[in-house]
RNA sequence: UGGCCUAUGGUGUAACUGGCAACACGUCUGGUUUUGGUCCAGAAGAGUCUAGGUUCGAGCCCUAGUAGGCCAACCA
């Protein structure tokens, strides 16, 4: 419903704008193209949001293509994860291709262009070639094998195919220009020898083609449309429409449709890393446990952290495409999920950090079954029977001897609710020889009609079932631990990001099947691990409620340390702050409220030293209001006795050279 | 010593061919509540990097600066 008046981002304006010049809507086909070489994570749910979402919107066909085209490092354990991946977040791909399905193709097409001059074979070694290539300030300068003749390439081309000659001997270079002030069009290499088994062509071929050749003749061949990718391919560009006019000289009346390279910014998101390298050295280096481990950001640890794909794709909704650098904070990927889950977790009662509760007018024997709301989000959700008996556990946080007003949980002498129970009041406490409290004794009533500030959730003792629970922190320290350039990013490792603790749940979840999903009230969001077994109960901490108590804690617990914090931020603005903040929508003003402001300025203007106006006499000119606000400050500071100086001289008369007649009018009375 | 890209509240994104800068997250109030969650109501916070110019009018157009990013793998 409100998708209509939702604003497009830029690349859905160039489609628009596309499709208002002629293109038929039916040839709108996009693409996904990942190397097999790693796990998909946050940032490449960005590019797969971008492309699978515009199919979604403009009913196109995205294509799933495996860019394999260096079999060193590409493996089929990639692709399958990489498919599970892209299934999972939910999206459809119309094809599943490989650019390796091209590769004879891509060859005819390179013959084509050794015949018309446009390629030639280097034999020189890679460090002369680097030489030769210049740097981006310097050009470069040709290869003394650059004037071969076709017969001559030819024969050497077929040969490397063919695995005549080992490794780094020949390279197949497009002939462009040396002098570009793009190093990309320096004679690009468009196949390397490479004596590699591929993982899908095994061992036919001996070489292999780079990116840039095969980039983009694989979206000519899939007669893609919008070829999206992120800004990092610029330069790239001119490369990629350079190879796609040669092609189409050879190929345009099968394939008429030239494809549009656009780029857009990647994401980042703070506190954590996205380069497939790094991440693949936490998991190499056992920082972490595998690519799915919870706290990595593939999509993989995403799932089994307990992220749901709608949460995900909500998230990437919410970043926006854009192309200037981003860095997007966690906390929105948190409400993401949560915002999710709120919807659809069905609530329980887990106490993770226990402490005994006896209540001593409670029978010893008895136990009660009392009627438990699974989700108030969601009346169809129902209810069960969660078990209550003489001796709880309740967190060791939700009690204390003594505390404030503000503390709503239990304290000595007072009163809280205890979830879907009774209320309770407690007594007095049991401690051991250290002082350590062990019990608190309680009384409860049985009228629940009665108000009271907290409530508490809790778990009966001898009913409770015990479950590992795995609490994740950040992964780093820092906000941004591959941005320093004097630091490795392996120096900011969080060392407690990971928290184990046995926890009381209450008994309904006995049977919770790996990869369901609970509110564990008060605390958080919780699926059950796939280490879980039929029995041992492993749960993941997916992310905790949102929670204005912990934020207002060391407010109000504060003893002494951070008291001064928050006066100094709050410090009375200075009154000449205040006149700028004035002035500045002084002009939006109608005249009515103008004048009320106005006669603010001046009052507050009483207030003011002129070194602290001075800075404003330099406000630039289209900022009038500023300027005028300065103006009646100014009148106020002559008023009372300031001489006039040469700077404020200048600042009048510039003023009544000014074309807005306020700032005039306002000159002239001085 | 070159080329390309970018610059809007703390963060991210809007603002159709110039017309009183909007939305989300975050922050802060208040209300409801058997979750200090959710929900509801509200607030603060930006003259749109700087300086000029064009215009009745510029975040959008022009010029010059400044800052940041990318570009020298037989990686993608």
């Amino acid at each position: 419903m409100s998708e209509e008046t939702k604003s497009l981002h830029f690349i859905e304006h160039i489609i628009e704008e596309d499709l208002k010049n002629g293109m038929p809507k039916e040839h709108l086909r996009f693409r996904f193209p990942p190397e097999p070489n790693g796990y998909l994570h946050i940032g490449h749910t960005k590019a797969i949001g971008i492309s699978f979402g515009l199919g979604e919107k403009y009913n196109a066909p995205v294509n799933l293509r495996f860019d394999d085209t260096n079999p060193s490092k590409e493996e089929q354990e990639y692709v399958d994860a990489i498919k599970r991946d892209i299934s999972w977040l939910g999206y459809q791909w119309a094809n599943e291709l490989y650019s390796s399905d091209y590769f004879q193709q891509l060859y005819d097409w390179a013959v084509l262009m050794i015949k018309d001059g446009k390629a030639y074979v280097d034999s020189q070694s890679s460090e002369a070639m680097a030489e030769q290539k210049g740097t981006p300030t310097q050009v470069g300068t040709n290869s003394p094998y650059r004037n071969r003749s076709v017969a001559e390439n030819l024969d050497l081309f077929e040969r490397m195919k063919d695995g005549e000659f080992p490794a780094g001997t020949h390279v197949l270079r497009a002939k462009i220009d040396m002098e570009d002030p793009n190093m990309l069009m320096r004679d690009p290499i468009m196949y390397r020898v490479m004596h590699a088994k591929h993982h899908r062509t095994g061992n036919d071929w001996c070489i292999y083609p780079m990116y840039d050749w095969t980039h983009g003749e694989s979206d000519y061949l899939e007669q893609i449309s919008h070829s999206l990718c992120s800004l990092e391919f610029k330069p790239h560009r001119k490369l990629y429409d350079w190879f796609k006019e040669q092609v189409y000289t050879y190929a345009s009346k099968e394939y008429p449709l030239l494809p549009k390279q656009r780029e857009f910014a990647r994401l980042n998101l703070s506190y954590t890393i996205m380069s497939k390298r790094k991440l693949l050295k936490l998991v190499e280096d056992g920082v972490v446990s595998g690519w799915d481990d919870p706290r990595m950001p593939t999509i993989s640890g995403l799932r089994r952290r307990g992220y749901t794909p709608n949460s995900i794709r909500q998230f990437i909704k919410k970043v926006g495409v854009a192309k200037r650098e981003n860095v997007i904070d966690v906390s929105l990927l948190e409400f993401c999920v949560r915002e999710d889950l709120n919807k659809t977790a069905p609530r329980i009662m887990a106490v993770l950090d226990p402490i005994k509760v006896v209540i001593t007018n409670y029978p010893e024997d008895k136990e009660e079954w009392f009627e438990a709301e699974n989700n108030p989000e969601d009346a169809s959700a129902g209810t069960r029977k969660v078990p209550f008996s003489r001796e709880i556990y309740i967190e060791k946080e939700d009690f204390k001897e003594e505390a404030g007003s503000k503390f709503f949980r239990l304290k000595l002498g007072g009163e809280v609710r205890l979830k879907n129970a009774y209320i309770i009041k407690a007594e007095s406490v049991v401690k051991d020889a250290n002082g350590n409290i062990e019990e608190i004794h309680c009384t409860y009533i049985e009228d629940t009609t009665k108000k009271v500030k907290g409530t508490l959730h809790w778990v009966s003792i001898k009913h409770a079932i015990q479950a590992e629970v795995r609490e994740y922190d950040r992964l780093f320290l820092d906000a941004a631990p591959d941005s320093h350039s004097e630091k490795d990013f392996m120096e900011f490792i969080n060392p407690n990001s990971l928290k184990i603790v046995n926890a009381f749940i209450e008994p309904s979840l006995a049977d919770a099947k790996q990869g369901e999903q609970f509110q564990f009230q008060r605390i958080g969001y919780f699926n059950v691990d796939d280490d879980a077994t039929a029995e041992k109960l492993v749960f993941n901490k997916t992310v905790g409620l949102r929670d204005s108590w912990a934020k207002a804690k060391p407010k109000a617990s504060a003893g002494t340390s951070n008291k001064q914090a928050k006066p100094q931020q709050q410090a009375q603005k200075k009154a000449i702050n205040v006149i700028q903040q004035l002035g500045k929508k002084y002009t939006n003003l109608s005249e009515e409220k103008q004048q009320k402001v106005r006669a603010e300025i001046l009052e507050l203007a009483k207030e003011v030293t002129f070194e602290e106006l001075e800075p404003l006499f330099g406000t630039a000119v289209k900022k009038a209001g500023t300027r005028i606000a300065a103006m009646l400050t100014l009148s106020i500071l002559l008023k009372n006795g300031l001489e006039k100086n040469e700077a404020i001289d200048d600042f009048i008369n510039k003023a009544l050279e000014d074309k807005n007649e306020i700032l005039v009018a306002e000159a002239q009375n001085l």
